[in-house]
Order: structure tokens, then sequence, then C-alpha cells
DNA sequence: AAGTGGTCTAGACCACGAA
DNA sequence: TCGTGGTCTAGACCACTTA
């Protein structure tokens, strides 16, 4: 890393094979593979059996973003967490929804609308909807008192999720419970959960007016 | 992985050590330690010495994306890159910037507005401004046919880089580059970076509206 | 004090892929 | 064909953390 970090090894350069690091830096191949291999991970290098290792030209660098659940990130932030359960309704599946998560028509599911707030003020707004097929026991779930995501994390072992972030206007309803102008820009999470391909749940979180999602590296 | 697909390995239980598990999959203790540490790193399991590994609670707490050369994303889109400089001056940093990057006052910097475009349409603004005293070839550098994000990329061999994104409301000049009324919601990205320490550059990028950042895992 | 993961070594064989 | 990285082994010592 310190030799990329100085240019010592420019972009486009081959650098020495394993074997050749290992004398070099005098220690076992074992070592310099994982230290390489982590580089590569990080976006640095690019690796190829017979070609070798080489510093990428341009760098498709990636960004790790920490998806906390809403209440830790509240309380982290050192305000007082506070959630609301605004809407509560089981029926038929949308069409939208249903071609979103490949539902067969008419499938039952459960729509919930939550406030999530920070400090007393709303932060955000969330909008789920729940697969009563793949997950029965939702019907039955109590989701006056805690978030359905609080419920979901204890309850699936594991999922696929695709997740996508955008910037939307305030609709109507959002913006009331934002207490905010219709109109005004929100950053927007979707967030689509498979469980063994089965398709689990959709969120949409509208955040409040001004947040701002960071990470470094 | 798939212990844990399966509910073998429930949220927050406790996995055998991984002396155990060599045993159990016959195998050596070096292959469970990589198994286990790179399930680690994708967010499954926590790993404490004395303590030992448990399946995390929030299993899926890690996003991760890709940020490719804009030229890239939109010829990956199979749309045909284009791009314009705008406006090009140098000066003073004013203060909102100096107090950004951790500048002197009045410490040069260069500032460029440019248009990127995705078969036509205008796709995203760009609004970088480059610390002069760290770059200072950036003064004599031709950006009227190609991006300063190129340049640099070709230019800097390793950066510290802080990300965040947003949803803002368009402005009068943006509005009129990404053709769309002011006050339309924008997603948005700050990007500042480092080189050893010294600030070398900030930019706002913003995409036209509808612009969707997905990632799945 | 003791148990756990963290790391390294020296060696081996394999899989990919360019020539 | 053969050079490169990919992976695994058996063993060792260390560092951190809790009891």
């Amino acid at each position: 890393m310190a030799r990329l970090a100085q240019g010592i090894w420019k972009p486009g350069a081959t650098l020495p094979t394993e074997a050749d690091l290992a004398r070099t830096y005098g220690c076992a191949r074992a070592t310099v593979n994982r230290a390489m291999r982590e580089l590569a991970e990080e976006g640095f290098l690019d690796r190829r059996r017979k070609t070798g290792t080489q510093v990428r030209l341009a760098p498709v660098r990636q960004a790790r973003f920490d998806i906390p659940l809403i209440r830790r990130e509240i309380e982290a932030g050192g305000a007082g967490y506070g959630y609301a359960l605004i809407a509560r309704t089981d029926g038929p599946a949308p069409g939208w929804l249903a071609e979103r998560l490949g539902l067969s028509p008419g499938a039952p599911v459960l729509h919930l609308v939550c406030l999530h707030r920070a400090g007393g003020a709303a932060f955000q707004v969330e909008d789920r909807w729940i697969n009563l097929d793949t997950l029965p026991a939702a019907r039955t779930a109590d989701f006056s008192q805690t978030g359905p995501n609080e419920w979901l994390v204890a309850t699936i072992p594991f999922s696929d999720v695709e997740i996508g972030f955008s910037a939307v206007p305030a609709g109507a309803p959002e913006a009331g419970l934002l207490g905010c102008a219709p109109g005004t820009p929100l950053f927007q999470t979707d967030r689509t959960t498979w469980l063994n391909g089965q398709p689990v749940t959709f969120v949409r979180l509208m955040h409040r007016p001004g947040y701002r999602m960071t990470t470094r590296y």
C-alpha cells in the first residue's frame, strides 16, 4: 500500500510475482498473497493468473455503507428514538408490487406505514409491504410498539437484498408526516428482500429533508 | 454460509471454535479462519477473541457500491458519452470551501463546471474545486476535451475519500443544464479527496432527475 | 490465567489462461 | 506448454479479552 501511495508502483504497471515479493520482503508467499488479495478486493490491484498483478488504471473503487437499524442510527446520534404505527392493512398485492416482487396476482400482502422520530421530530417514513405467503407469521405480529424491521431481523435467518437510492419529491402523505411542503426533495431508499429466492418484503424509506448518507474510505 | 442461510446457526448464536470446525469439516484451521473472516467482512458474523464467533443480530448491515468513472457508467448503459466544459475560473477559495477542506484563507483553487451527457441528453452536472497548492499542475491542464476526474485519476496515485449522498432541489444553473424546473429533486453526490492528508479536490455531482443508484447483495 | 481468534511459515498441488 | 495466482495443510506463536 505504501508503494502504491508513493507512486513507486504506478497505474498500469505490473508488480513482481508473489514469489519475488516474498523474497523481497523476507516473508512467506502466503503472506504476500493475502496482502495482495486484500488490495485487489479494495480495488487497487487487478490480479489474473499467468498475466500477473497490475495497478488499476481507473480504480473502480467501492464505497461501503453501514445500513443500521433505524433505532440504532438515531440513538447513535444522541437523540431519543420514537416509533408510531400510522396504518396497517392487508389484502391482495397491487399490480406494481406483484410485478416488482414477482408475486402471483392477488397474493396476500400486509401493508404498514410507520413513522420513526428522532428527538421528537419526524425522521423517516417507512412504507412496507410484507409477503404473507412467505411470512404468514406477520399476520399476527404486533407492530404497534416496535417497527417491522426489528421483528423481521429477529425472524428471518438470511436474505438476498437489493437496495436503491434516489431523490424524490415529497407526496402529500409523507409531507404531512415529515412536516414539509409537498414537492420537497426527499432522500429515498428502496429495499427488496428475498429469502431462498422467495420475495419477503419491499420497503420504501423516505428521510426527512436534508438527510445525508456518508461514508469514508 | 449454508448453515447460516438455513437457520441452523441462528442470529445471536455462538459458533463452534475454529479448531472444532476444522475437525467437523475435516480441513485445516487456516481454512476455517479464512472462511469465517470473509463472512465477518461481509457482515454476517461478529468475531472477538476469547468470546468466539457469533451470528450478527442484524445480518445485513453493509452495502457496497462501485464508484465508476462517469464515462464508464454511461457507456456501460449502452449510451454514447458526451462531455462539455461549462465554466473555468481560478482564484482564492471561498470561505465555505476553505472551511470544508481545511484550507488556509485565500488559498488558490481552480473551479470547474462540467456537463456529462448520455446519448445526447444531460446526465450529470459536475461542480469541482481543485486545490492548486496541492496540485499546481491542474493550472495548465486542458479540461476542454476530457473531464477533470479522468485527469485526476491518472495523476494522483492514491487518496482518502469522503462521500456523501443527499437529495437537493435543483438551483437555477443546474436546472438549466439538466433541462428541468428549478426545485426539481436531484440526487447529489459530494466527494472530498485527500492525498497524504492534503486536501486535493471537492466535487459536487448533481444527477439528472430520476437517477437511481442501486446495489444487490 | 486461560481461551479465543490473528497471523505467519514452508510446502504442496491445482486451475486458469496466454503463448 | 507452463507461468501465474488460488487454495489448502500442519504447525507455531502471538495478541487480545474475559474470568
